[in-house]
DNA sequence: AATGAATGAGTTTTCATTCAT
DNA sequence: GATGAATGAAAACTCATTCAT
């Protein structure tokens, strides 16, 4: 006897057998057929909720930029100083939830896939230009115009390369030790113009 | 026309092919048939000489490792003391033959790989080794061995962050800003123990 | 027009279709889209239910072998005597349904396979004990033990024989002549140590 | 610097090593490629000597043929007596050089051939019908004909068939106790009639 | 709401065969 | 006399996708 109300139980367990199945096998191994095993349906259900095999993708991507999106929006919310936003930016990048093994082998598949793939790109790029703005625009408060892009844009680097770094680190990834490398990249860069 | 010694010839040629063809039709869309006629040959020579689809790969990962190792070793035989060694690394990571688009793009696919491939892995960490113990030996010249292993890392990941998103960027990838970037950070790292 | 509980039907279409395309084709030219387009499906399909052609091929050497085996033990189970059962593992391997020429085909082919294939051997190893033991056992009740050994090996190897000429024969084989050849081999070695 | 001469020697080293290349890997599987990598010679050669691998495996069933032949002619040479030459007839099928697990492999892949395959079957027939009138006419001296035609059968079904059960044995083939089983047929077949 | 059945289109891979040297 | 170079053609196999139920 089928429920009503199963599609966004569906949807949400679909993308997250993507991400984990992403993780295990490499992004140009997936099959739709072993994605729809490991959430527990057929095959033909996860084209009947997504439409296609890159729609899959495509949702699976925004979702997680959507996560990243809302863990940042809400540690921004909490933010009192423009340093602060900052910190919040940072954390919020290696916040538990997305700096997970799976969530990180996702997001990099992701970062591939924007270089050839129009709609990845889009979506990347919206991550791009939300974290770039967010670093300037608080950053600008504490430093010149031009330090504040040069900062942020080695900020960005450095959160992309330790992303990068935990993903095949294989040992269990260490926020704490990230965001103390970027709150003292942020901390040095600040600190060199006073000097 | 058959001509002997042609097997080193179409070597090259497929492994260049396989990279620019990564390129433009991402990692998971490559099909062994793309590649070879890309070099001009049939999609079996491909196979005559690499074995499989899987093997040309990993020649492929294999060649990028060995052409940027030789491109820093070349720079470091030039370097003369230890802050010059580190710039030389810094360099050659950012080098022209390493830091073209289509090279890019092929270095990202095998991080990815190195995620879920074990040969691909196994190659990667030889890579990942080889410039940390680069980095910390000449560092540790400078400052205390702790600072130079953090220092190290923050440099790897920042080099990984600046390749990722040159890969992303569309743009021209402009190795000048991209080795600044590096070097201040270690200017930087390296400048604060001295407060 | 998809229909529910068609699994077993295709399986048994598709061995069927590969003990005929092994007649007609050779075993050595049999592809996987011969057998299929006999058994009116897609080739996909023939792998999607047997996994792999040497798949498909076990199991239709599986199938001919139990189906041999079912038609002997009904036989044995109406049987009386010792001779009786003798007869009646005689008459079996001789059965229409067995000695048919699309049926020797395979199971030559089959032999074949044995010599380097080890699941095929594994299958093979099966009935030709289960034929030695049927034959020794009943032959005990009738004779010596050193003579009941010697005489199951001539019968088998004369079916053996048999079956392999009547592959090669071209016209229709006779069962009822095979059987008359072993039967007065049977006799003949029980009646010469009564002389 | 090329030899003249080589053809004869090329030739013989092409079918030798066609015959333990179809009993290491079943006729099925064998390759040209292998066959002369055995051969100590390119598969460019292979095709040279005997143009095209069927010819090639023509060429080699002929060549078994031969040999069978000429083993068993020596031997009828020497014999003197009717019962002798059937003797003759018999331990020849199973003379040393026939009688090897590659030479068997091969024999019985041939036999699987001459099912489908014309030239192979017409081979086939000229060794079936030899050595059928061989048996035929020697046995006619000592029995009546129809006896003789029913025991030339049974005869040749009983070497086929014991060829076949050694070619599966496993263990080493025994040809002294394969000559005698079918001694003993004929023995049994002739002295029934006496009694 | 969900799936088993089925396939077309494509991909890797193998191999006999040819040819210039 | 002999081979490395090269390929066309065909085979196995995979997979996203559709559809009737």
């Amino acid at each position: 006897m089928p429920k009503l109300g199963m599609e966004p139980i569906r949807r949400r367990a679909l993308i997250g057998a993507t991400i984990e199945t992403i993780h295990d096998r490499g992004f140009s191994n997936v099959t739709v057929g072993q994605i729809a095993r490991r959430a527990g349906v057929s095959s033909a259900l996860a084209h009947h909720y997504f439409g296609s095999k890159d729609d899959l993708l495509a949702a699976t991507m925004r979702h997680l930029l959507d996560a990243l999106g809302g863990t940042i929006a809400d540690r921004l919310k909490r933010a009192t100083s423009p340093r602060d936003r900052i910190s919040a930016v940072i954390a919020g990048n290696f916040a538990a939830d997305q700096f997970r093994p799976a969530t990180i082998s996702a997001w990099l598949a992701f970062y591939v896939q924007a270089q050839t793939t129009p709609p990845a790109r889009r979506l990347h790029r919206i991550y791009a230009r939300r974290l770039n703005s967010n670093l300037v625009h608080d950053l600008s408060h504490l430093t010149t115009r031009d330090e504040a892009v040069a900062t942020a844009e080695g900020a960005a680097a450095l959160i992309d390369g330790l992303w990068i770094r935990h993903a095949l680190a294989g040992d269990k990834p260490d926020p704490a030790e990230a965001i103390a490398m970027v709150e003292r990249f942020v901390d040095m860069s600040l600190g060199m113009r006073r000097h």
